[in-house]
DNA sequence: AGATTTGCTGAGGTTACCTCAACATGAGGG
DNA sequence: CCCTCATGTTGAGGTAACCTCAGCAAATCT
C-alpha cells in the first residue's frame, strides 16, 4: 500500500490526472485524440497530415483518420497545398479554433485544479525533477 | 523547448516511462493488460474473474477476455469455486507464476533504470510529492 | 524520359476496452 | 418450499485509436 515503488506511484497519479482530463474534455464532445490534434493545429497552423502525424507520434495513415473525424465535425478543413499538388493542408475552421481555445482553457483550469494542491515550492520542485526525467 | 505546463511535463515523462515499460515487457511476450492481470494474481492468489475486474478497474466481461488469453498461453487455470457453483476461480499455473516473477523483476529493474537518473534526495522528494497528488 | 521517392488514403487487421442479454446458481420472503 | 430477485460468468456484437500494406498521383533524381 504505502510502500509502493516510484513507478507505481507515478502511474497512480497519472490515472487520476487522466480521469480528470477526460472529465474536463467530455463536455466539449471531442475525443482525447481529436483534442491532441486540435492542440497541434493551434500551435502550428495549417499543416499536412503527415506532419500532424509526426507531431502526434502516430502513423501517417492514422492522421488521415483523425482529420476525417475533425472534418466531419466541421472543426478543420482540407485545402490543397499550393507548394505540392500531392499534398493537402489541414487548417482549423472558425469553429475548430473556438473549440481549440476552449480546450486550452479547460486544460489550464484542470492543471490548476490538480496541481493546485501543492505548494508553490513543491510545484517548482516537481517541474524541475520531471524535466530531468524527460531529458 | 518552451517551458511547458506541469501537465504537459507530466505526460511527456509518462510517455517515456510507458515506452520503456513496453520494451521491458516485450521479451516476455505478454501484453500490458495481461501483465497487469498477472500482477494482481501474484498479489491476491486465486480470485474470481469479477474480483480481478475490480482490481483492474475494467468491466467484468473484459476480465473474462484477459483470462481467456492467459489461459490460452497456459499462464492461468480456471477452476470451480468450491464456495459458489456459479463462480470460477482463476489461479496461476507454475508457468504463470514464473512469468509473473520475471515481470516483477523486469519492472523493478526498469524503475531503477528510469528513476536512477535522479539523486536519492530527488527521488525522495518526488515520492513525497506524488503521494500528495495521489491522495 | 524513366525510375524512384513522397504524400495521401482505401482496405482490412489488432488491442483493449465496452454494453446487453442469456443462463445458471444462490439467497431471502411469504 | 417455492418464487422472485440478485449475482457470476460468458456469447454476441460494438467502439476508439491505433496499425500495415497496397495503390495512385505528383515530385524528384539519374
Amino acid at each position: 500500500m504505502e510502500d509502493s515503488t516510484l513507478s507505481e506511484l507515478f502511474w497512480a497519479v497519472a490515472r487520476r490526472l487522466r480521469h480528470l482530463s477526460r472529465e474536463t474534455l467530455e463536455p466539449l464532445t471531442v475525443s482525447p485524440s481529436q483534442g491532441r490534434a486540435l492542440a497541434v493545429l493551434m500551435r502550428h497552423g495549417p499543416i499536412r497530415p503527415g506532419a500532424l502525424a509526426g507531431h502526434l507520434r502516430i502513423a501517417a495513415r492514422s492522421a488521415t483518420e483523425v482529420v476525417d473525424d475533425l472534418e466531419g465535425r466541421g472543426l478543420v478543413r482540407r485545402e490543397p497545398d499550393p507548394a505540392d499538388r500531392r499534398a493537402t493542408l489541414v487548417a482549423l475552421t472558425d469553429a475548430g479554433r473556438a473549440t481549440g481555445e476552449r480546450i486550452k482553457a479547460a486544460r489550464h483550469a484542470e492543471t490548476e485544479r490538480f496541481f493546485g494542491a501543492l505548494s508553490a515550492a513543491d510545484r517548482a520542485e516537481l517541474a524541475r525533477i520531471l524535466r530531468e526525467l524527460r531529458d
